[in-house]
DNA sequence: CCTTGACCTTCCCATCATTGGAACCCTCAT
DNA sequence: ATGAGGGTTCCAATGATGGGAAGGTCAAGG
C-alpha cells in the first residue's frame, strides 16, 4: 500500500512517516518503479506501535529503544520497565513544575479583584518576584493538540 | 551598564535580552559610541518582570500583554486576571495530559515483572493499544532545565 | 488518447524559546 | 602593545510537527 493508506491505518501522518524514516526510527521501505514508498501490514503494525508510544509521551529516541526491545525476542522485561519508569519520572517532574506554576498563579489570581481598578497582586508579584517559586527551563512545553488526528 | 551586567542583575541571559529586544518584547535601548547596549535600572526592572513571567510559564506573547498592562496606569485588573486565568487553564490542560500518560504507564509498569523474562505488558500495550488513552499533540514539552541559571 | 483529480515525490520554511558558535570589534589593565 | 574579557552581528541547531511549492504518477472517464 502507499504511504497515504499506511498513514490512515496507523494514525501517523504521511509527513511524520517520512520524517521517522529519514531520522532512522523506522527502516526505509521498498519503492515502486515510480518511486512510491510501499508498505505492508508489518510496517503499519510498527507505525501503530510508534504512534502509541508517542501518545504516551516517549521521545523519538526512546521509541527507537522500545522498538529495538520489541523486536528482540531475547529482551529482558527489566529493560523495558526501566525505560518506562525513567519516562514516568520525567513526566512527573514536568507535572510538578507545571503545578507549581499553576498554584502560584492561582493564589495570585485569587487575590486579584478582577474589576476596573488597576491594583493587582499578579502584576505586583511579577514586579517583585516574591511568590514565584517555579524555576523551569527551556520553555517549549506545548502539549496541547489543536486538531488531534484521531483516525 | 552593559548587557552582561544587566543579565547578571536580571537573571536573563544576554543572549535572551538581545532576542527579546529583536522580537519587540522589550524596547531597544541606547547605545554607546562603540555600539554597546546601555541599560539602566528601569531596564533591569523590566527584565526581572519578564524573567518571572517566564518562570510562571507565560509565553513571550503573553508577557508582552502583561508588560503593556503593567505600564498602563489605567489598566483594569480584570484584564490581568483573565490573562492569568487563561494561562492557568492552559497549564492545567497540560498537567492533565501528562498525568494521563504517567498514570497509564504506571499501571503498565506495575504489571511488568521487570526481570530476565521478555514478556511485558508495556510492550503488549504499545502493540495493541488497548490502554493508551492520552492523546497529546506537538511534542516539545521539555520543561526541565539542565543548568537552571539562578543568579 | 487525453484530461482530471487524487495521489505521490523532494525540498524548503515556520513554529517556540533557547543555546551555541564564528568572526569580528572595544576597553582596560598590565 | 598585548591579552583578557567584554561587546557586536549573523547563522545554525534543537524536537516534533505542519504547510506549501514544484513536479511526477496513476486510475477513471470522456
Amino acid at each position: 500500500m502507499n504511504i497515504g493508506e499506511a498513514a490512515r491505518r496507523s494514525g501517523v501522518t504521511a509527513k511524520m512517516i517520512r520524517y521517522y524514516e529519514q531520522s532512522g526510527l523506522i527502516p526505509e521501505v521498498a519503492r515502486t518503479d515510480a518511486g512510491y514508498r510501499s508498505y505492508g501490514d508489518d510496517d503499519v503494525h510498527r507505525l501503530r506501535f510508534v504512534r502509541r508510544a508517542r501518545d504516551l509521551g516517549f521521545t523519538v529516541e526512546e521509541i527507537g529503544e522500545l522498538l529495538a526491545l520489541w523486536q528482540d525476542d531475547g529482551r529482558r522485561s527489566a529493560e523495558v520497565k526501566s525505560l518506562a519508569l525513567g519516562h514516568i519520572d520525567t513526566l512527573r517532574e514536568k507535572i510538578a513544575e507545571l503545578e507549581a506554576m499553576a498554584d502560584t498563579l492561582q493564589t495570585l489570581a485569587d487575590g486579584c479583584s478582577g474589576d476596573d481598578r488597576p491594583d493587582c497582586p499578579i502584576l505586583a508579584d511579577l514586579e517583585t518576584g516574591k511568590a514565584s517559586a517555579a524555576r523551569p527551563g527551556p520553555r517549549r512545553f506545548g502539549v496541547t493538540n489543536p486538531k488531534s488526528q484521531e483516525h
